[in-house]
DNA sequence: GTGTTGCGTTAACCTCGGTTAAAAATAGAG
DNA sequence: CTCTATTTTTAACCGAGGTTAACGCAACAC
């Protein structure tokens, strides 16, 4: 069976209206996302309070808190609409059943754990290597329409930086061109 | 069957003595490798030269270019040895084909690829959020037996810093105990 | 309209890490 | 052991980003 369809089938439909939570840091959430339409941001709440981004959710992407719904420890992040979104909600452990019920159904989610993998292998390898300029010149052209949708202030914090460091660094551009 | 026991029965055993590499970033590389004893370092090499490191792998992990293994693209970073090290290697396809022949295979290698993404997940974290002070102290608590075995150099350079300022970092600890 | 709230920019100051270079300490090779 | 390499430390200088605070601006409520 396909997995999208099967998403489909046994997922529930949500809404969420822009600013609502999907989820919290330090919940519980066994789910399993699928985003229909809309924007998601991931982020991280650091012990002095500071907030970082660790990635945007785009429609018809996928999105999950591997250590709560996984390892059923706390979410490691939160999850929140930055639009009004549509997604569907399916248990995790649905998913790992029907990876047991069914060996397409494994094969599927192994492609997708591949390519999920190789996405944060990326984004790994920018952080550790790109400076901050850089990072914000590559996203521009890979991604121009979120940094449209998304206000400075969460792109900032995307890249590891502080919005006044971001303004600082557009300036820059600027000035070279 | 056990994933383990089918990579000792598919695999072929290689060797390769301090300094070595087992691939070059820009090669390519089909293989999976289990690392049976030994150290290896996964690094990459910046277009101006400089250098950093993906990541260390220590015995018992496993460790593949999965742009080159599974998408058949260049690999995107080196893997050297940086002791006498005894590897399993075995074409990633073979296990690719396992996992299509065998639905416990599928199972084993989703396993596998969860608790990958969960690794990249934590270390994607500590880049985006984590000052270079704090990583540091870090991987002194979970890896001391890494700290001994790697050059200053390395450590840096898997920290995102240079030699130099984990040197400064080192003092500054000092002073404050 | 007025006030409010949040976002983006700018400036001043400071800290941390990068760069370069030299010295000190270790490790390897013969 | 001796003589090189390599690694690590230290110092001086520079630049990027963090912090704080002020200001301008747009969106929105009232």
């Amino acid at each position: 069976m396909n997995f999208d369809s099967f998403i489909q089938e046994n997922g529930k439909q949500v809404i969420f209206k822009k600013h609502e939570h999907v989820f919290m840091q330090g919940e519980s959430n066994d789910n399993f996302y699928f985003l229909r339409s809309g924007l998601l941001k991931a982020y991280y709440v650091l012990e002095d309070g500071r907030e970082s981004v660790k990635s945007f959710i785009l429609s018809g992407n996928t999105i999950t808190s591997l250590t709560a719904a996984y390892t059923k420890e706390q979410c490691s992040f939160s999850l929140v609409a930055l639009q009004e979104s549509q997604l569907i909600e399916i248990p995790f452990d649905c998913i790992e059943e029907a990876t047991r019920r069914s060996h397409d159904m494994a094969r599927k989610v192994i492609e997708i754990l591949l390519s999920l993998s190789m996405k944060k292998e990326r984004r790994e390898y920018e952080l550790l290597s790109l400076p901050a300029e850089e990072r914000y010149r590559q996203l521009c052209e890979t991604s121009p329409q979120l940094i449209e949708a998304v206000t400075q202030n969460d792109i900032a914090r995307y890249l590891g930086i502080t919005p006044v460091a971001l303004s600082r660094i557009k300036k820059r551009l600027l000035n070279m061109n």
